[in-house]
RNA sequence: GUGAUUGUAGUUCAGUUGGUUAGAACGCCUGAUUGUGGUUCAGGAGGUCGCGGGUUCGAGUCCCGUCUUUCACCCCA
């Protein structure tokens, strides 16, 4: 009896057709975070709880995939455990699968911190796993694609990540962005004005929400958590501030003369902006976005999101700078700023807006097809000349109709096929024919590989132009 | 975690107030064409109706549970 073999609610297969686009992506950005001269880094799927618990808050922890123990699970746990799941968590279960791919680095750069030659700068590019509800455009398991850079709090680093969303999506064809910018310490200084200073939580969730629920539901959340009617007066006209990212920077410092904290982090937004005309970017994509706050707590500088218009898909891109994340594992004092290319999504936006070019599964450039055994043996030296010439090829396994050899380079889109049977092999002569025109001739094997390695380089010539 | 929603052939979907043998299109296989794919024509195969219970003379259809899909909230890439 057969069963019906499934997949984990919230998982993938990617098959070869998505495989190809997907890996397009990968290579695509792997390519821009080696040019800006950041190393590879992998680190394990499972992690010990300890490093992951507690570094997403509470509802972090909660969506965290945790590993049972091997063997004999309950033999540690006593009956008083069974009843509370936090207890008996602690006994069953000492492994969890990786979140995001910043925490494992940071426990990586504690672990390794005599070797590493700061500022190191790395990219890392893993699946991560989260136990949430899936829906659109969110998976249990998806990939990220992290570069960051930590033992320096030079400025030069966000405008490095600016420019390299920036590649990434001109490369992907991706034109229609926008990369919203933000400081922690504005937010802060905003926070301070209308008194929200220890529930700064609960203020940047609400004004996170400005573009979903209008500045009405922000006000009502707002006002749901306690916050006074005089200090959302204050606060409006801010978080409706509109124009240029100049004016706005503007507008705020004349807001914030006499607040330091923030004071520091427009600042930092110029500095930034100054820097980024230095590369002379035809266009940067950078908005200033007041209400932008993000939710992971351990950002400090600056933060961004990256969001392409026209598509009703979450963040495709976000990060930010964080002055402590490996204090928690002990070491201080290291400021880090980084980011992340989440695939699956910029894989959702690309499918959506017919990105991917027509040519990205690639496939033999030629089939041998063959009459009987001993055509098919005959193609054996020809098939092993012509992967020495670098054309991709093969050979039909089986003994079977020519019409059925046909169907399947047809149905693979192999553009090439060569015909072996008794005529061939008495001329040594091959039979080459174009499948996209019909049109077949009688050649040496040598001008074959001749002409489907020019063939070939024409191709790609004509692909770039 | 809360509230909805979906599941029928390989795929996309029909299937009436519960009533004979569950249909279509595309795809697949065979042949027309024994050395030639795409087009055309003729024929054919393929379904434990997600899974498990229940109600009923009778369930794809109604009820319960469960898994899955999609969506909103929460949160997030």
């Amino acid at each position: 009896m057969s069963q019906k073999p499934s997949i984990p609610k919230g998982t993938r297969d990617f098959g070869p057709d998505k495989m190809a686009k997907r890996n397009l992506i990968f290579d695509t950005i792997r390519s821009v975070f080696q040019k800006y001269g950041f190393m590879p880094l992998e680190t394990p799927t499972m992690e010990n709880l300890s490093v992951l618990t507690g570094k997403y808050g509470d509802e972090g922890d909660q969506l965290l995939f945790k590993v049972l123990n091997s063997g004999d699970f309950m033999s540690k746990v006593k009956e008083e455990d069974g009843k509370d799941s936090q207890n008996l968590l602690r006994k069953i279960s000492e492994k969890g699968m990786r979140y995001d791919l910043t925490v494992p680095f940071a426990r990586y750069v504690v672990m390794n911190q005599h070797e590493i030659a700061f500022p190191f700068k790395r990219y890392q590019m893993q699946p991560v796993w989260r136990a949430d509800r899936p829906q659109k455009g969110r998976y249990r398991e998806f990939y990220q694609c992290d570069a960051d850079v930590v033992g320096t709090d030079s400025l030069l680093c966000e405008c490095e990540i600016i420019l390299m969303i920036n590649e990434v999506f001109e490369k992907l064809g991706i034109e229609d962005y926008h990369i919203k910018v933000n400081h922690r310490q504005v937010l802060s200084g905003i926070a301070k004005t209308i008194g929200a200073e220890g529930n700064e939580r609960d203020f940047f969730v609400a004004i996170d929400k400005l573009d979903k629920v209008g500045p009405e539901g922000v006000q009502k959340e707002l006002l749901q958590k306690g916050f006074s009617e005089s200090s959302l007066e204050v606060l409006l006209p801010l978080l409706n501030m509109e124009g240029s990212i100049e004016d706005k920077i503007a507008q705020l410092k004349r807001t914030f003369t006499s607040n330091q904290v923030s004071a520091e982090g427009l600042e930092a937004l110029e500095t930034v902006l100054a820097m980024l005309s230095s590369f002379a970017l035809a266009e940067h994509h950078v908005e200033f976005d007041q209400n932008l706050a993000r939710g992971l707590s351990y950002y400090t500088g600056m933060i961004f999101e990256v969001k392409v218009k026209g598509v009703a898909i979450g963040s495709v891109s976000g990060g930010g700078r964080y002055d402590d994340l490996t204090g928690i594992f002990g070491l201080k004092n290291i400021s880090g700023v980084g980011f992340s290319f989440g695939v699956d999504r910029i894989y959702d936006v690309m499918e959506e807006l017919n990105l991917f070019p027509e040519t990205v599964v690639t496939t033999s450039q030629v089939l041998i097809v063959h009459h009987d055994l001993p055509a098919q043996e005959y193609g054996m030296p020809i098939l092993a000349q012509m992967r020495r010439s670098g054309i991709s090829a093969e050979l039909y396994p089986d003994v079977s109709k020519f019409k059925k050899q046909m169907t399947y380079a047809n149905k693979k889109a192999i553009p090439h096929v060569i015909v072996i049977g008794d005529e061939e092999i008495n001329t040594g002569l091959l039979t080459l024919k174009d499948m996209r025109t019909g049109h077949q001739e009688q050649l040496s094997l040598q001008d074959i590989c001749q002409k489907l390695t020019l063939r070939g380089h024409t191709d790609t010539k004509d692909m770039k132009s």
